[in-house]
DNA sequence: CGATTGACACCAA
DNA sequence: ATTGGTGCCAATC
């Protein structure tokens, strides 16, 4: 069943989306960084969405940001949580298997934003 | 204000 | 299939 989310329109800014996005994400699911700019209707600002993300740590460290990857299923920003472990430890202990930070099933874990929620 | 950087993604060769 | 280059938008220097 989809969530039906429907992001409020309080949501003025574009990093509030991701934030949304992020917080929306099951446990033992993964999105990419296009799938959520995709959502928020920026496809090709991957590059934003990570740049929340970055700030995310900062302003809302209990945003599930180590479910958010790149479009390989890379664990490209574990280096930025509290330690290089922190992501893929995170990942692993919610059911996912990673293995060299690369998440190995990253086709069944993937979660699309734009597929599991309305707009 | 201009140039560079950044947790990425996509197209072309 | 792999590698390289370009585009995205905002922030920081």
């Amino acid at each position: 069943m989809k969530s039906t989310i429907k992001i409020s329109e309080k949501n003025k800014d574009f990093f509030e989306k991701v934030y949304q996005v992020v917080a929306l994400i099951p446990e033992g699911k993964v999105t990419s960084y296009g799938a959520i700019g995709k959502y928020l209707g920026s496809p090709r600002s991957a590059r934003m969405v990570g740049w929340a993300m970055n700030h995310s740590v900062k302003t809302n460290p209990n945003l599930p940001a180590h479910r958010v990857v790149n479009r390989n299923g890379l664990l490209s920003g574990k280096m930025h949580f509290e330690t290089a472990s922190t992501m893929a430890d995170k990942l692993i202990a919610e059911g996912l298997l990673v293995i060299d930070d690369q998440i190995q099933n990253f086709s069944e874990a993937f979660w699309d934003p734009s597929l599991e929620l309305e707009l």
